[in-house]
RNA sequence: GGCCCGUUCGUCUAUCGGUUAGGACGCCAGGUUUUCAUCCUGGAAAGAGGGGUUCGACUCCCCUACGGGCUA
């Protein structure tokens, strides 16, 4: 009996080559697009992208002779995405859609969707890879895996994904990398064999984030304030901030720190890190967001890359956004573990050591990391595999 | 009132009798990137106004305007 596979098909080349390979290994394969997004009253780039990704996808399916279907999944990704999204820029967070996207959306309605149709699994293009293995109690542990192409791989993205999920996924592309797959897509004549990456959010596309923020967020002149590098809160970091909770803690600016320099437009639509869109010239180098104040509605900036505002050694996890994808690793109170984490995609893993304690999960970088930002992933790995995630608190 | 100094891209500035008037930041456009950002490449963009001197003036001189300083 052949095993049942539904792959998402995104009109991109990744699940269109990942629906060749599965149906290559003796899969009956069903196709599926997702319509996620088809709100006219947002600033899309093209008339329709996801009519051309649609059509691609089923030209793709028609190629590989399997069923294809479209569902709509734009009222759930609404109350899910879109929503969890204005609700965190409103509250100062810069939230990561991407991955509650999958988390939510993908490994979550679709799959039930699959399941529904008699799927014994779920298949997407990701690259990043699964393996399982056999507990001493006889029960089946789900590793979810760096892709092989360290250049593009996705596990950042799939952080949340939980055992259960990954029991029903498949990453059929995983182990390849990029070149290979659209080396694959062209030796087979696959219609997305040139196309070019999607790009900015999945499914809404690049849009610009102040343009989408302000149909929601009001737009509210703010002042932009400027820290000095010889703040004397910097100075006695290393022996005043001894505790970790401390040492977690973002620098509480005030007015009276720095100068102004500017106004802005809403503190909510800025975040940690950001250079561009502050409109303001004149200084040696360049500025970049160390705060905002969205109570205050006050922006903070410091003056140059290396400014000590952007830079930290601690994060907190608050202890209800702990998630282990690895639950079998599940740190008790007290413990701590070496690993390596990431708090952006594609950022190069750095080492990093947990320390669970009662109030929460504190991960401290063994180097300072830039621009550590509330609402944001981290990600912890050991080695290639990714043992869990949280939001940055 | 008198005397002196300054005025160059949006901003901070470099240069200088003959230059495509340079840079940085900002801005814009491309690129990288399935988040937000970062990052890379490229582009547009200036001599306060008016008179002289000179083959030629942003550069020298004079006047006006606007800033800043000193002084009875």
């Amino acid at each position: 009996m052949k095993k049942r596979v539904v792959i998402g098909l995104s009109g991109g080349v990744d699940s269109s080559v990942a629906a060749y390979l599965l149906k290559k290994e003796g899969y009956e394969v069903i196709g599926l697009f997702m319509k996620n997004w088809h709100d006219e009253s947002v600033t899309l780039s093209n008339e329709c992208p996801w009519l051309e990704d649609s059509n691609d996808a089923m030209l793709v399916a028609e190629k590989l002779g399997i069923p294809f279907q479209t569902v709509d999944l734009s009222k759930e990704y609404k109350e899910r995405i879109v929503d969890y999204m204005f609700n965190e820029y409103a509250q100062g967070r810069t939230p990561n859609p991407d991955v509650l996207c999958n988390r939510e959306i993908k490994f979550d309605v679709f799959l039930d969707i699959a399941l529904s149709l008699g799927a014994d699994y779920v298949a997407t293009g990701h690259y990043c890879q699964k393996e399982a293995f056999q507990n001493k109690d006889e029960e089946t542990v789900y590793r979810l895996l760096a892709g092989k192409d360290n250049n593009k791989d996705q596990s950042y993205f799939l952080c949340q994904l939980s055992q259960t999920q990954l029991s029903k996924v498949l990453f059929p592309i995983g182990h390849l990398k990029k070149a290979e797959v659209r080396e694959i897509a062209t030796t087979q004549n696959l219609v997305t064999a040139d196309k070019k990456d999607s790009q900015g959010l999945c499914f809404i596309g690049k849009v610009s984030l102040p343009d989408f923020l302000q149909q929601q967020l009001k737009p509210k002149a703010g002042q932009i304030i400027k820290i000095p590098e010889t703040l004397s809160a910097y100075e006695n970091q290393n022996e005043a901030k001894q505790t970790l909770d401390q040492k977690a803690e973002k620098h509480q600016y005030e007015i009276c720190d720095g100068t102004l320099i500017g106004v802005h437009q809403g503190a909510h639509f800025y975040t940690i890190g950001q250079r561009k869109g502050l409109g303001i010239g004149g200084f040696e180098e360049p500025l970049f967001v160390i705060d905002t104040d969205v109570e205050e509605n006050l922006i903070y900036v410091g003056e140059g890359k290396s400014h000590p505002g952007l830079y930290r050694d601690t994060l907190k996890v608050a202890s209800e956004e702990i998630h282990w994808i690895r639950t079998d690793l599940t740190l008790e109170i007290g413990d701590s573990l070496k690993v390596s984490a990431r708090i952006r995609y594609r950022q190069p893993l750095q080492k990093a050591t947990l320390f669970q304690t009662k109030e929460g999960l504190y991960i401290t970088f063994e180097e300072h990391q830039s621009a550590i930002t509330p609402g944001q992933f981290v990600a912890w790995y050991e080695g290639t595999e990714l043992l869990g995630s949280g939001v940055i608190g």
